[in-house]
DNA sequence: CTGAAAGCGCTAACAC
DNA sequence: GTGTTAGCGCTTTCAG
């Protein structure tokens, strides 16, 4: 039963205080002019017994838990399961660590969610946001949490998002069907009126236009 | 800018100790007799403020992170993908939080993701072992950190682990195949002694021979 | 019924 | 060059 390994065994072990040890393990000890030979022993000693440093510990004292919160719709979705995986790979050459979490589209879930995450401290969050959260997005603003929205935006809320440019995909959807002949096309999507869908209209509408050709509701 | 409230504003703004607030908010009030108004006083207060406990010095107070690491191949292959969101939706029930990271079938990979996540003190792991990591499994054995092994387990190690009845399943296709007159059969697989392909050329077999077939290889 | 204090593992300012 | 110490936010033992 091995217990985990501290600081402070490894400064026992060495014989010399924590902080020095401290200070060599996070390569500070060049500024601090540590003698190259305590040094020495201190990182072999360090990995002889397997020293892993407690991320916890650090996050209390740094006050960042070099975590960030990836809140989608649903992470089994192809969609969001490749979004995740960049992400991913992304925040681990950071030292960043990944949670996640799902809303199901329901954003007093979206809410759950982010409370349960907001717990864990984690320094940020990526997410999409559900129908009816918009609420819930200025509360996060309000609790100066850093977060990005993905797919999907607000009209009027001053905030970072990624999204594509649904605008210029209805544009050239549109185009390239005119340019195969299809004169009588329609576009279907969801009245909700939600940013995205609005300008897909709008690239809809501009094509067609543009090409000298009927647009009605 | 608002700043993080912590046990020891609300106690400030109530005029209790920290402990006091602990207490209350933790719901161990009853058993400690703390005054029915303090109580309120206190839970009226934390609400007022947004109180949101710090789950990292809890985790450092307690030695555990709440917190699971899951790591699978690839986390945007939708196998995993499924399995991630059952995992999730579990943990969370249970206040665990999930942290994943993809292997990517590399054993090499796998333990650079295994020790990362050890240093976010993850409680455990549920991991998708990938060829070759043997070792890495055995280490993890020797440094007493809790696991589950998913799609895989090795002979001659004993750890937990959840697979699917390779044997019986290879049998009903098998069986299957027979049933339906199909005769000439060939079993495609990968030579590389994995456990769950052994399984599934004797479930394969059984089933011929017990049909009365000729089995060869 | 309530508070003081120690300590989780680590960092960093400061002292020697 | 190296050690002491305070403190991150919380829980919990022990006093009062």
């Amino acid at each position: 039963m091995k217990k985990r390994i501290s600081l402070k065994d490894i400064a026992d072990a060495v014989g010399v205080s924590v902080s020095l040890v401290s200070y060599v393990l996070n390569n500070k000890g060049k500024e601090n002019r540590v003698a190259e030979e305590t040094a020495k022993r201190i990182r072999e000693v360090a990995k002889e017994l397997n020293y892993r440093p407690n991320q916890i510990a650090r996050s209390l004292k740094s006050q960042r838990s070099q975590s960030i919160g990836l809140i989608v719709a649903d992470i089994s979705n192809p969609f969001f399961a490749n979004l995740a995986r960049t992400i991913e790979d992304e925040a681990h050459t950071k030292n960043y660590t990944v949670i996640f979490g799902s809303s199901d589209e329901n954003h007093v879930k979206l809410k759950k969610v982010l409370d349960f995450l907001t717990t864990r401290q984690v320094d940020g969050f990526i997410l999409a946001p559900t129908h009816g959260c918009k609420e819930t997005i200025i509360e996060l603003q309000e609790q100066n949490i850093p977060f990005v929205l993905i797919d999907w935006y607000f009209e009027g809320l001053f905030t970072n998002y990624v999204i594509i440019d649904n605008f210029q995909a209805s544009l050239d959807a549109t185009n390239h069907l005119l340019k195969r002949g299809h004169q009588r096309m329609v576009l279907d999507f969801i009245p909700v009126g939600i940013i995205h869908f609005k300008d897909r209209v709008r690239g809809y509408e501009t094509a067609l236009k543009k090409g000298g050709y009927r647009f009605g509701r």
